[in-house]
RNA sequence: GGGCAGGUAGCUCAGUUGGUACGAGCGUCCGCCUGAAAAGCGGAAGGUCGGCGGUUCGACCCCGCCCCUGCCCA
């Protein structure tokens, strides 16, 4: 193996949030001469910046990152948006010979990205009248209806999963067909890659996701919100609905005291990194190390010499 | 020293006019996930009801004493 097709794989930096990927993805990229991607979600905003932990530009110590702000809060995400993007990134990064270094904790987009997933479209009338019957008729109304159109990705859903109930009625209504989503396995990636999977202990993780919040509302993060909320911040139902986002624009309410609003965005936050687990736990391409446990080096070690290196495996 | 309120799941609290604790929210654990994914959704495990004794066929719910917490009066 010729160290040309070994600078051209790409490499992934996946796992909970506040564990460091952001920090290993540069290291990577300086030691490879590569670039980063990003694939956070909540990061593709504009203007989101203390509350999503987005490196600065001091921060970034030069190395080029892509995907960041690219999107503004009042407009919804779109996993297929960003995938189509990331992919052309992406693509241009190998053709230069320069190493892709994905990092974020947004296991459905990173799954976009690296994974053959096709998104049927969406149509902005379907979906506007879709979700007014939600608001009328309520999830469960919506759900008997799916059954007949659809039954079985009706049996998948619950009556009370009103989003994903949308989602499946639109794409019957755009395709004619059924629904009939469900993701790839793990054994058919789009790019050659290495994944890495960045973990720290529970305990640890949690104080440390604490002490981020305490620092991010210290930072100006309610600042921040104030600002956003002034450009359509509550238009946007996705960056409307971020952790911490959401408890501090009811700050701005009078709804919710700043200290009960931390407190909250720390809960939500520890409840994510669960979900971000039980996500990345399944994808068996994943080798994980400790952030507390120089995952620098050996991450070095598996992408350069192309092995997966079980036994450094740390988790 | 006296009085009042209270001691029920890890936490905050419901509840039973005596007959196997219907519990709730939060937390915890597990899982799902194809265009909102830092979102949305599903499931599970946890109490024998402060302690001791009594009344009763039967007490978490009645009686007595004790312990603890908070407030009040001395």
């Amino acid at each position: 193996m010729t160290a040309a097709s070994e600078m051209t794989r790409l490499v992934a930096v996946v796992g909970p949030t506040a564990t460091g990927k952001s920090a290993l993805g540069i290291a990577i990229a300086q030691r490879l001469g590569g670039e980063v991607v990003n694939a956070d979600s909540m990061q593709l905003y504009r203007g989101m910046d203390v509350g999503t932990a987005k490196l600065s530009e001091a921060e970034q110590q030069g190395v080029p990152h892509h995907l960041l702000d690219i999107w503004d809060v009042t407009r919804a995400a779109s996993v297929a948006d960003y995938q189509q993007q990331a992919r052309a990134r992406i693509d241009e990064l190998l053709a230069r010979g320069v190493t892709p270094v994905l990092v974020g904790g947004s296991g459905l987009y990173v799954r976009a990205v690296i994974d053959p997933i096709d998104f049927p479209g969406t149509d902005p009338g379907t979906r506007a009248g879709l979700e007014a019957e939600l608001a009328s008729s309520g999830a469960p109304a919506m759900h008997a209806r799916l059954a007949v159109a659809d039954p079985v990705t009706a049996a998948a859903l619950s009556p009370h999963n009103g989003r994903k109930i949308v989602r499946a009625l639109e794409v019957i209504a755009i395709t004619g067909g059924p629904f009939t989503a469900a993701l790839p396995s793990y054994d058919e990636a789009v790019y050659d890659t290495v994944h890495i999977g960045l973990d720290l202990e529970t305990s640890v993780l949690d104080a440390r996701v604490e002490r981020r919040v305490e620092e991010m509302f210290a930072a100006g993060f309610e600042a921040e919100v104030r600002r956003l909320d002034g450009e359509g911040l509550r238009l946007g139902v996705t960056a409307s609905r971020a952790l911490g986002y959401a408890q501090l624009l009811d700050v701005i309410d009078g709804r919710l005291g700043l200290a009960a609003a931390r407190a909250d965005t720390v809960r939500a936050t520890r409840r994510f990194v669960r979900r971000q687990r039980s996500w990345f736990r399944r994808d068996p391409r994943i080798t994980w190390l400790d952030a507390a446990d120089d995952p620098l080096t050996v991450a070095l070690k598996m992408i350069t010499t192309g092995h997966t290196a079980t036994d450094a495996s740390a988790r």
